[in-house]
DNA sequence: GTCTATAAGCCGATAGAC
DNA sequence: GTCTATCGGCTTATAGAC
């Protein structure tokens, strides 16, 4: 389908390139189109980079609201929101390294827009801190400043990742997932926490939907 | 200083509107010259950004090794590594951006040598986190990974930090520290460490070069 | 060392045939 | 739904006067 490798081609290159140094040219030369075929598919440039941010930044808030819905505990919401964040942007890496820069390219309610998915998604974040320092579960000085910190060192995932890499992902997500109970001390009876005393379900059920329809890992 | 004003011109749009976006008009405009002039102080706009992000790089690299010969505990390097980290990516914000960004926008052999530095100053993270492993200060399961987290987080603040936000830049970086700390399971005598059982000298000393002789603060 | 003028080409986007 | 042809403007970079 036409439309699919069109999106496919700008994810692509918007990725490798950057959305600014990304021309029309280049993305229909890639989506094996001309140039005025894109224009039956969209109006602007743009729009093909608001599609893309959008429809990672919904798929990512959507699942993240799946795991709260499941888990109560917030060591157990902490861990599995770490594997989300950390999986999905490893799978879905191109659509995360497009979402992770290019925001600055936004212009107008677009931009808006995107800045209110990312922060209620970072509100969710922010709410599992508090209540892990409410039930004494975890010992951190400043919450807003460890949900920034714990955001950017999951999202680096998807500037490093890759699946012919050292580590498998289930490696690395669980390793992460134990990087940030250390980082927050989850305790239980004095002793640290870590991933494998939670009792987590199979995590993969969490982000089983690949964004803007991805068959598989994307390629970088 | 003409050539001042014109690498400070670049360095202004290239953080807020990224290199790719910025034209040699612009850079011109913002530096009240004319285009023409740009050329008696470089050869293509590619060069602008080299310079940023060698001073930028260098600078980081050179205060690095500077504290690695003043401290020996692995424990005291991680903690005045993470605030010299920290500290240079808030006071020198924009350039920080730029080199944390622009990776991409870099050809040929430049794009190497800018890569070798980058890694060098990976590899002395790496150090600190084996030497600790080794002396059985740290806790950590992937030396790899862990670099890669602490890194990636402590980057992070050139995104959000701002001499006006709630946080001064000497909490932020205490603060940090304590999160790195706890992140590799920092302990003496069964004892989680924090920064401030570490008796750190002044961090200030480390990183009072600014790069690319800016003279206070960069703005956004 | 800074300017005016301009080259040569790529940019996003559109008109209109089929 | 996809194409060819093209518009007006902006791009990096240069020539040459002062």
């Amino acid at each position: 389908m036409t439309k699919e490798k069109i999106f496919q081609a700008a994810l692509r290159l918007f990725a490798r390139k950057g959305f600014e140094a990304t021309s029309i040219r280049d993305i229909a030369l890639e989506a094996e189109v001309t140039s005025s075929t894109l224009y039956h598919y969209m109006k602007t440039k743009e729009d093909l980079l608001v599609a893309i941010m959008q429809e990672g930044l919904q798929t990512l808030l959507g699942n993240a609201k799946e795991v709260l819905a499941e888990l109560e505990a917030p060591e157990q919401q902490l861990a599995a929101f770490v594997q989300l964040h950390v999986t999905s942007h490893a799978i879905n890496k191109l659509t995360a390294l497009v979402v992770d820069t290019e925001f600055r390219a936004l212009t107008g309610n677009t931009r808006v827009e995107i800045a209110r998915l990312r922060s209620e998604y970072e509100l969710l974040w922010q709410r599992i801190l508090t209540g892990g320092l409410e039930g004494g579960v975890f010992a951190i000085e400043n919450t807003k400043l460890a949900v920034l910190a714990l955001l950017q060192m999951c999202t680096g995932v998807a500037h490093w990742y890759s699946p012919d890499g050292p580590n498998s992902l289930e490696e690395i997500s669980l390793n992460f997932s134990d990087m940030a109970l250390a980082l927050v001390q989850a305790k239980r009876n004095g002793q640290q926490l870590t991933v494998s005393d939670l009792d987590l379900p199979e995590p993969a059920r969490f982000f089983t939907k690949p964004w803007l329809g991805a068959a598989a890992h994307e390629h970088s």
